[in-house]
DNA sequence: GTTCCGCATGAATCGATAG
DNA sequence: ACTATCGATTCATGCGGAA
């Protein structure tokens, strides 16, 4: 048994390698899966009509390797077809009650900077939906890890500050929320809401990323404990591998391209890498 | 005819009053319906379970009352029960969508002072459903009514702030998301994006609202022009009435509850009223 | 070392044109 | 008529070069 956690990255896809993983494993599920007909260049685009159907193989077998205190957190968004919002993601949600999952809460990704654009009929798109859904209706949960530091006075300061004013310090603090922290180390904290006000990662960095990696640190120091086991069926770039291996949890990823899989090789320690 | 528009609310109840509307006659509604409550006690509760099969003869009458070029804006969330959030507000939509109803959108609500609690299993939930509705895929909408002040002055700006600096003037710009207006008069403006990031009405008011009067502002000046006619079939204490009166659009409202039928009465311009 | 500014880019959507 | 492709639109962010 190693003291350093391990991350693995098995090259391959959903719900195949999912089958070769234990029951009742992980503590954490949480993941992005290509979204429908999004990402065609890299995922072959699933169609809007066959996503629930395409999605319910694999939730199965997610269902079967979470521990019954885990916690599944899915990152999806619907798309608009034809001027209309589709509904693959309510009916998704439905079919994954039905298959036995409890939806015990949606939180949400406020985007900071949204993909830009100008329609006649509506407006840019600055948010995404966290679903979170659990086997039993007891869960891990450490709310404690995640709280903000807020003191009274700051209350006020707080909601005079614009977007932009939160920015500088998010990297710094990695408290998620990006609230300034530095500022007010030793003042009292408070929990945080189910509203996550997270920037997009840049395209110019030099890995890119569909999600900032404040957002999987953030779920995982929520659900788990240092050397619990992370999961994410649909690794890509390895963001969440990456946030994992940083907070000292075990993880493992699953990618089917070669490219993102050897991407997300390069973006971890490898001293951790089970390979 | 007057020339100043004309406000009234129907002491009754939906679906029944509803009936006595004209057909194709609404630009706008904007309501925010009783929440579902498990509790069978409470007055106007509604039962989860119950509660697509209680909201389906309203909408239906909504559709039949909307212009082919108007919107219907539904503020919802759903309740926890048991545990989980409950399916009925992705249910309503479903069944909408076979009523006719095109699900064009779904705004975010995203509170900045939410409602105070500590739960072991949850945080407090800070953002609520803003869902459009349509019946054409051509409607109206003015985007330019609600645009606000471009960001990128403030990255010079807010590197030296003054703590006057940060005092936002919501009430006098009237400027939907009330973004420190009177500094940047003559900048250049964009358009918002779907999160509406709006606070709570402070509680010390002598009538009670569900939602802040900047809400039903912001999309009567979205989806309406001067003189159009605005419905809110589950009226209150009268605040989207309130907000299209302010804005010189016509408007109705239905309340069962005489209490808070005259609460909104006494709430709004006398001159505009008709009994 | 800082700060400032230019610039490329991103889970998108619509409408027109082409097959 | 119905589907596929393509150009136009837009803005917060972070990198890199310049002052």
């Amino acid at each position: 048994m190693t003291t350093e956690p391990s991350t693995r990255i098995i090259l391959g896809s959903c719900p195949d390698k999912l089958r070769e993983l234990d029951d009742n494993f992980f503590d954490l599920i949480f993941t992005s899966p290509p979204y429908a007909d999004q990402r065609k260049h890299t995922y072959g685009g699933i169609h809007p009509d066959k996503y629930v159907e395409w999605f319910l193989p694999i939730s199965y077998e997610l269902l079967r390797v979470l521990k019954p205190t885990g916690t599944f957190i899915l990152n999806i968004k619907e798309r608009v077809v034809d001027g209309e919002r589709h509904t693959y993601v309510l009916e998704l949600i439905l079919a994954m009650r039905k298959q036995g999952w409890l939806w015990t809460e949606e939180f949400m990704w406020h985007k900071k900077n949204c993909y830009p654009g100008k329609w006649n009929n509506r407006f840019r798109d600055s948010w995404e939906r966290l679903l979170q859904f659990n086997k039993e209706k007891k869960f891990k949960m450490f709310q404690e890890a995640v709280m903000i530091p807020v003191g009274d006075w700051s209350k006020t300061r707080l909601s005079h500050l614009s977007k932009t004013d939160n920015i500088r310090d998010e990297s710094r603090a990695k408290s998620g929320f990006g609230k300034r922290v530095a500022n007010w180390i030793g003042r009292s904290k408070v929990y945080p809401t189910n509203v996550l006000h997270l920037a997009t990662e840049c395209g110019n960095k030099n890995h890119s990323a569909v999600f900032p990696e404040l957002l999987p640190t953030w779920f995982i120091k929520l659900f788990t404990e240092e050397r619990d086991w992370v999961l994410d069926p649909f690794s890509g770039s390895g963001t969440t591998l990456r946030a994992a291996q940083t907070l000292g949890r075990n993880s493992i990823g699953i990618e089917p391209q070669t490219e993102f899989f050897e991407i997300a090789q390069n973006n971890l320690n490898k001293k951790q890498m089970l390979i």
